[in-house]
Formats: C-alpha cells, structure tokens, sequence
DNA sequence: ACCTGAACACCGTTCAAGT
DNA sequence: ACCTGAACACCGTTCAAGT
C-alpha cells in the first residue's frame, strides 16, 4: 500500500493528532505520532516540514478555531474584553500545545489584526498615542503567562510550610481551573482599570 | 585520568556551563555540554541526575543570585517594586534558561517567600483578604509572560503588512531590550494603579 | 570518590523505491 | 501524488571498570 486511493494524511489531519497527542499529557516526538496515525514515520514528512513543520501544523488547526470573529461590542473595554477572551481561551483550552508554540511565532496576520483592534480601542479610550504599543505588549504578555500558569500543578505551594499569614489566606484559596480563571479575569480588570486611570 | 587528584565537575560547575551553553543560543544537550567542560558525558550522572537534574542545577546557580536580600523598602508599593524587580531581572537576564525553567517548578522556599512578601505588602497596601492570592498571581504570571516576551524576535510585527493607524505607532516604538524593560515597568505600573484602586 | 568507554534504546531526518 | 522501509547521525541513560 505504497499509494491508497484516498489520501490518508493530511496537514490538519496530522496538526489535530499531534494536539490529541500532547494535550493527553506525552511530549511531541514523531515516533509516537506516526503510530497513533497509524502510519509509518517518513510518511509525515511528505505533508510536514518534520517536527517543527508539526508544531505549525497545529497551530493552523487551532487558531481558526478561536480567532477571526471580531465580536460586536460596544465601547473600547467591551471590544478589549472580547478580543483578549478569544486569544486566552485558546491558550487556556490547550496549555500544553502553548508550550510549543512558544518558540514558533504566532502567524503574521493574526496578530496584526489582534494588533490593529487593540489599536483602534485604546485609541478609543483616548490613551496617547505613544503608550498604545506598551499597553499593547502589556497585555499580551499577562495572557501569556495567565496561560502557562495553567501548566503548574494543582498545589503550587504546601500550605504546611506557609507562614499562618499565607497558610490562612490558602485555605479560602480556589485551585485549578477555577483559580485560574479568577486569576486571568481579575489581571484583566486591574489592567483595565490602570488603563482608565490614564486616560 | 579516571580519578582526578582534585574533582574537575560539581553541580555548580555544570549549572553554570548548561547557562553559558543555553544562554549562547544552542539547546540544552548532554553531549555539547560535556564536551564543552571536556570531560565525557557519563561523567555529568554523577553529579547531576540527568538531563533534568542539569535544568535543576542552573535554577540552583541562578536563583541565590538573583533572589534573598529582602530590600530595604518604605511603603508597600515600593517593596512590591522591589521584589518582583529582582524577580524578574532573573528572568529578563536569563530569557533562553527560563525556557527549561518553566516547566521545572521553581524552588518551594524561594517562592514562598516571595509569596509571604507581597501578602504582607498587599495586607499593608488595604486589599481586602480574599483578593492577596489572586492579585499576587496575576502579577506572577505578567512577571512570566513579560520575561517570555524577551525571547521573541526583535521585530515582532512586519511594518509593511499592517495598517497605516498601526504603522504609525511602530515607526516611534523601541525594539529589542528597550521594548522588553518599558513593557514591563509599564505592565507593573498598570497593575499598582489597579491594586490602588481597589483599596 | 570520581571519571571513562562501551553499549543500548530511541528519536529526527533523508532518500530510494514502490504504486 | 502519496506512502514505505532501510539507513544514518545523534541524543539520553546505564553500567562495569578503572584509580
């Protein structure tokens, strides 16, 4: 079966097993990969540029399924909102996927057009027009780290070796999901609001 | 020379030579890194346990450098300041180490105490009781995302494929280290102001 | 105690060969 | 066009052997 009559592999195919692959919890080797796929190693490097060409591969499966609606809002906040919502849960809903997209640069256009709305509210807003890239990055950055935070375990710290001041304020503390949720929307409303107090 | 008169490895000494090799752009790797101290690579399990207890090692040499001396500070603000500054000059110093570091967790005691810092400081500044946690993670992972954004390429964006309101703002922005630290002191202002207006 | 050399399983990549 | 099998360089780890 050197050619089938149907096509077997294909980019997506190969970027959603990959995504199946590391978010069940294992690293990305093409080894494994080719044998969930049912199919030989060299077989993946027809459609993919070898490993790295997979790490693309996967996120040009996930970002269409999260970025390019671009929301109905009204007001910049609202518009921000929306627009940071989308990006997050694509990190969030994947962490372990983000991990490699890391090294590889987000897709050009998408983050333009991320970019560009972003652009247009905070100008909205009436922030100067030389704090609008900073304030930009700044919140890239934060929904970049509120998403690896879902990486860390469940406990980051042992309330046992907390001071009582800590230890008391853990016990009231959410964890997991949850807590990271509380987390991201909280930074985002802190952001806000010191982007408010600058206007 | 299978027993040297005085040993030529140790933890420290591998920790530091992983972060030149790191830090010099190329992949943490056993054998570059023993070739490297001259010494074969059987001889690094000895001291180090594995590839990861390598990645434990450069935490180990990093972190007294950058984190203990619990500066003096008057306000709460400042010694906020202060101690994610510290943090973070770890981590914008050493941008290509904390890659490996990520998914290695940080060390208990380190990251407890600056987690009892800022309670304390977050109690003094009037934050309500629920809210010290949360608030400290969000500046955590703004902290992480914005050390993560150091390792991104000097021009993120390609000016010629953006929009003219976008274009504009790229033209007057810093690239490079010079974006990396305003983003950050920006980030951490944005959040104090936020803190501020809660209390 | 501290280092070496050999040996092993495994991974990523290439390429000629098949249909 | 699309997949396979073999071959290769290289990496991480182990372990017996040396002093």
């Amino acid at each position: 079966m050197a050619r089938p009559s149907a096509a077997i592999l294909s980019r997506e195919i190969i970027g959603q097993a990959a995504i199946d692959l590391v978010e069940s919890g294992r690293d990305l080797q093409v080894v494994p990969l080719a044998k969930r796929l049912g199919v030989s190693v060299s077989s993946l490097y027809y459609h993919v540029d070898g490993r790295d060409g997979v790490i693309r591969a996967m996120r040009d499966v996930l970002v269409p399924q999260y970025i390019g609606v671009p929301a109905e809002a009204d007001g910049w906040e609202e518009r921000i909102r929306l627009e940071v919502e989308s990006s997050w849960r694509m990190y969030a809903d994947h962490p372990r996927v983000m991990q490699y997209l890391l090294t590889s640069v987000i897709n050009e256009p998408d983050v333009m057009r991320f970019y560009d709305a972003m652009a247009d509210a905070l100008t909205e807003a009436g922030l100067p027009d030389d704090e609008i890239l900073t304030t930009i990055e700044v919140i890239d950055a934060f929904m970049f780290g509120a998403a690896l935070d879902t990486l860390s375990p469940e406990r980051i710290l042992d309330p046992e070796s907390a001071g009582p001041r800590l230890a008391g304020l853990m016990a009231a503390h959410p964890s997991g999901t949850e807590r990271n949720r509380r987390m991201f929307d909280r930074g985002l409303d802190l952001l806000l609001s010191g982007i408010r107090a600058r206007t």
